[in-house]
RNA sequence: GGGCAUAUAUGUCAAUUGGUAGACAGCCUCCCUUACAAGGAGGAAGUUGGAGGUUCGAGUCCUUCUAUGCCCACCA
């Protein structure tokens, strides 16, 4: 068979996602043995607007390398993928859309007409990121996907929202909210982000004493509020003012009379010690407010313009230009005491970033209390869930929870999950499943929905168990240690669903990045313990962030984001993946494209090494069985390699670990199989040895299998290459399916087959070798020119050396070996010493320059004396010969020996150099 | 204002429970040797941010300083 001689990632891209998908292979019913254990992820499901980041490409890598493996042992793997509906993020889009195209705004074409157009925008761009995740070779079971809005994920949020009414912990109620003036809508706590304003000001503005000429100066850096000031407060031990307290303040611009009140809460350093109070828009003040029974007045339309109770001159005014009038009008009347420059944080909408206000809104609130005590109990006293890498996410998920508020799960959109709440003609609200059952309670059909919809968040934190079939239709919640629903639920549901549900969770392990350790990650643990009684997963792999190439985060607004598809595009699909992977070790990383283009090198070793093998390959087949019995020494080592590297792999799996299992699997295939097991082999393996061809074969067989999980393109399409590739390969799980690495079983490493003793002689003749190379390159002798090799060593060595003679004369370029107990050579050699003692020259006849040889000898001499007196220093020590493991000692004293071996056998050969 | 993390070769990053620092890329020398020049062979390069401390032994543990980053928080 012929192979390129360079790989083609897009070819096998292609050849190979359609299949695997057809033959049910991302499927768990794949597996047909029925005891099998499970293990499943659910993926974060991607914002129906966004497209694939970097990020997600890496999330996708990692959980896809977990499910292959998992699925090669012989697992019944599920891989959930599905999307979210985004809320306000699509809204947005949606609503920018319908002003480009046809210049309208929601509002004038009505609701249903409004998410009929976000529907249809969903199903033309929904699928954009769905055939993304395909590209990235995600072994996802697509015939599970799920979406938020689905009937039956609209049926779980819309039951748990009734539930949780009925049992008190939903409830209305007018509170201080953040409110978006763009989106018309109030937002949660995480939904809101800080911006650095630099250029603020801080005004000071001066309030008339009534009965008096004094005034009192305030500070702000949001003037117009004043229009909705109530109070001015103090510090109750702020002698400045301490008089003034219980005297009344004429408010400029307004008719109204306000009190000075003290309060601790002032800091008598800030501005002037005096602080205006506006109840109604902002948090501080809103607790002070509460705290004296103040009115609370609101001067703000939900649009950011003020409305009527700010008075006829700013009523309808928009709020930075009521600002500017508000000063305006301090200035004239002469109550303007001055502009501060002031740097500040103002508080912005996550999503459209326009500045955000504090305002008094009546909404639907969780009471998270409950919920949040079960999630820590969970946390402290079985430790789930766990979470890798364990600092700083543990704390920060504990602390997170220790203060946790009520949610605000009600928004002012029309894009989402309608809140299942209707209206009598009195305002009097009837809480049900439908209007029908709203109408029961309610006693009249006169009814009108809430017109509001619920968090996105409301719906995510369902997801681990929504998308397995749980509906809510017989919703039973519970607290942590309370038999699972999902023992009984075969009845509520039929089908697959809900087999899925008692089959798949809790599922295995959640990944995904650390900004949504609140928005989603705790809230499903709550959630899944309330509702099944069991928490949704055992780990929480949170990724690192991948930065830019100048280690700076990446950002739609700075324009620095790397676009995986282009990565995909030049250096291919796998090496983008082992790339991602060998870089995930939870820390954040910098792209960077030198480091793809290495794996993409490593693509291609693997491409042509497989190449090498299948040019000889004639008669030669897979054949797992010979690794049982290996014949030579550089067999036995080159298997015990191999079984000691699919230890390894497995062990950094199981621990999260991905850049070492890369690693292992890097130096592997490139250092032992290729630069040392073929070369060793080569001559046999052109001769067409056939024992020795299918002995490179399986190990190579095997290797790619190691593979797999990080690349499956390739590996797929070089397994199908292989001669004798068949089902007999898979895991017994798998044995009617069609061939494919897939379900090939992974290797585990057999300790029988790692052979300590193989490793150290090979050690000895890769260090002879070099030993050899090393001098040819010093000493400047061409690669044509054939050299004899003189050894002197023990019967032992000498033995070793005698066995593998045709690979050293091979490897080293030489025509002859001659073994003994002493160096005869000519003083014009090139000489060197190996770490047991063993000395080696190469007669150089009149080459030979003496005083580079000596300068050469002497540098090995210097380093190893460095290392040698920094050794035996530590031996003179008592201290560290009484309280050091023996085991560390004999280590240092055997090499101490060493090198005085060796030192010696140098200074010998220097002296021959004169 | 609190909390956390990071600082290691020129760059990007590794380094299990403390045992004397590695990889990749780059750089230097040589080689188009019949798998691969996206390759092969050899090589140079680090007082592990600074200063103390614990220890026989510290990149690793403690204290402190400096720089950077992230998260949380209601400072007008």
């Amino acid at each position: 068979m012929e192979l390129s001689t360079q790989y083609n990632p897009r070819e096998a891209e292609e050849n190979h996602y359609k299949r695997w998908e057809e033959s049910g292979c991302f499927k768990p019913e794949i597996n047909e043995n029925a005891d099998a254990e499970t293990y499943s992820i659910v993926i974060p499901p991607p914002n129906v607007t966004g497209s694939l980041h970097m990020g997600h490409a890496l999330q996708h890598t990692i959980m896809d390398v977990l499910i292959r493996r998992k699925r090669m042992l012989g697992f019944r793997t599920l891989f959930l993928p599905g999307i979210d509906h985004a809320g306000i993020s699509t809204q947005l889009m949606v609503t920018r859309q319908l002003k480009i195209e046809e210049n309208k705004t929601p509002q004038d074409i009505g609701r249903e007409a409004f998410t009929e157009k976000v529907w249809e925008w969903k199903r033309k761009y929904g699928g954009t990121i769905l055939g993304q995740m395909r590209r990235e070779g995600i072994s996802v079971d697509w015939s599970r996907e799920r979406f938020t809005m689905d009937e039956n994920l609209s049926k779980a949020v819309i039951n748990v929202f009734v539930a949780l009414y009925e049992e008190g912990q939903i409830y209305r109620g007018a509170r201080i909210v953040n409110w978006c003036p763009q989106d018309k809508t109030v937002l949660s706590d995480l939904e809101v982000e800080d911006k650095e304003k630099k250029d603020g000001k801080l005004y000071y503005l001066q309030y008339p004493i009534k009965n008096s000429d004094k005034k009192l100066t305030v500070a702000t850096t949001r003037p117009e509020t004043m229009l909705g000031d109530t109070a001015v407060a103090v510090n109750q031990n702020d002698e400045r003012f301490k008089n003034l307290v219980g005297e009344i303040i004429e408010l400029p611009l307004t008719n109204r009379e306000i009190s000075i009140i003290a309060d601790e809460y002032v800091e008598m350093e800030f501005g002037t010690g005096a602080v205006k109070i506006t109840p109604a828009h902002d948090p501080n003040d809103y607790e002070m407010g509460q705290r004296h029974n103040l009115q609370q007045i609101n001067i703000m339309n939900p649009d950011g313009t003020l409305n009527a109770n700010a008075g006829e001159d700013f009523d309808g005014l928009d709020r930075y230009k009521a600002r500017k009038l508000v000063v305006e009008k301090f200035e004239q009347l002469g109550l303007l005491e001055q502009i501060k420059d002031h740097e500040m944080v103002l508080p912005i909408c996550e999503r459209c970033k326009t500045v955000i206000e504090t305002l008094i809104s009546e909404q639907w609130w969780v009471k998270m209390d409950e919920m949040r005590d079960a999630a820590l109990e969970l946390k402290r006293e079985k430790g789930y869930p766990h979470f890798t890498p364990h600092n700083p996410h543990t704390k920060v998920y504990t602390d997170w929870l220790e203060n946790l508020r009520d949610w605000t799960i009600s928004r002012q959109l029309w894009w989402g999950h309608q809140i299942p709440a209707w209206y009598d003609e009195n305002g009097k609200v009837y809480v049900a499943k439908n209007k029908q059952e709203a109408a029961k309670k309610a006693g009249t059909e006169n009814l009108t929905q809430d017109e509001d919809v619920l968090d996105t968040w409301f719906s995510s934190w369902l997801w681990s168990f929504s998308t397995l079939g749980w509906n809510g239709e017989k919703v039973q919640s519970s607290r942590f240690g309370v038999q699972s629903q999902a023992e009984n639920s075969s009845t509520q549901d039929s089908g697959l669903r809900t087999q899925d549900l008692k089959v798949f969770h809790p599922t295995d392990v959640l990944v995904t990045a650390r900004d949504i350790i609140f928005l989603w990650v705790s809230r499903m643990v709550m959630s899944s313990l309330k509702f099944l009684g069991e928490r949704p997963f055992d780990d929480v792999y949170i990724t690192g962030t991948v930065l830019d190439e100048k280690s700076v985060r990446m950002s739609k607004t700075k324009g620095n984001g790397i676009d995986p598809l282009v990565v995909f595009n030049e250096y291919g699909v796998d090496a983008t993946r082992i790339t991602l992977a060998g870089s995930s070790t939870g820390m954040d990383f910098a792209w960077r494209d030198e480091k793809v283009e290495s794996y993409r090198n490593f693509a291609n070793k693997i491409w042509n090494a497989t190449r090498f093998c299948l040019l000889n390959s004639d008669g030669a087949k897979v054949d797992p069985a010979t690794l049982e019995n290996p014949a030579t020494i550089s067999d036995r080592w080159i298997i015990s390699r191999l079984n000691k590297t699919a230890n390894d792999v497995n062990e950094a799996l199981d621990k999260y670990a991905f850049h070492v299992a890369v690693d292992k699997l890097y130096h592997f295939f490139w250092d032992d199989f290729c630069d040392w097991y073929i070369e060793l082999v080569k001559d046999e393996i052109t001769a067409g040895d056939t024992p020795a061809t299918t002995r490179i074969i399986t190990i190579l067989e095997q290797s790619l299998r190691l593979l797999h999980p990080f690349m499956p393109y390739l590996t797929e399409e070089l397994w199908q290459k292989l001669p004798n590739t068949n089902a007999d390969l898979h895991n017994p799980a798998y044995k009617s399916a069609d061939a494919t690495i897939m379900l090939a079983d992974f290797p585990t490493g057999d300790a029988n087959l790692i052979d300590e003793k193989a490793e150290t002689e090979m050690q000895l003749i890769f260090g002879l070798i070099t030993n050899i190379r090393n001098i040819r390159a010093e000493m400047q002798i061409k690669p044509s020119d054939k050299i004899s090799v003189h050894i002197a060593a023990n019967d032992k060595t000498r033995r070793i050396f005698a066995a593998n003679e045709a690979q050293i004369l091979k490897l080293a370029r030489a025509n002859e070996v001659i073994l003994g107990d002493k160096l005869e050579v000519p003083a014009a050699s090139a000489k060197g010493v190996l770490t047991n003692g063993a000395e080696i020259a190469v007669p150089l006849e009149g080459l030979i320059d003496f005083a580079k040889e000596r300068e050469r000898v002497q540098n090995q001499i210097n380093k190893l004396q460095e290392e040698g007196e920094r050794l035996s220093k530590q031996l003179a020590n008592k201290n560290f010969i009484d309280k050091a493991p023996t085991e560390k000692v004999d280590a240092v004293r055997e090499r101490v020996t060493e090198i005085e071996l060796q030192t010696k056998a140098l200074k010998d050969n220097l002296e021959t150099l004169r």
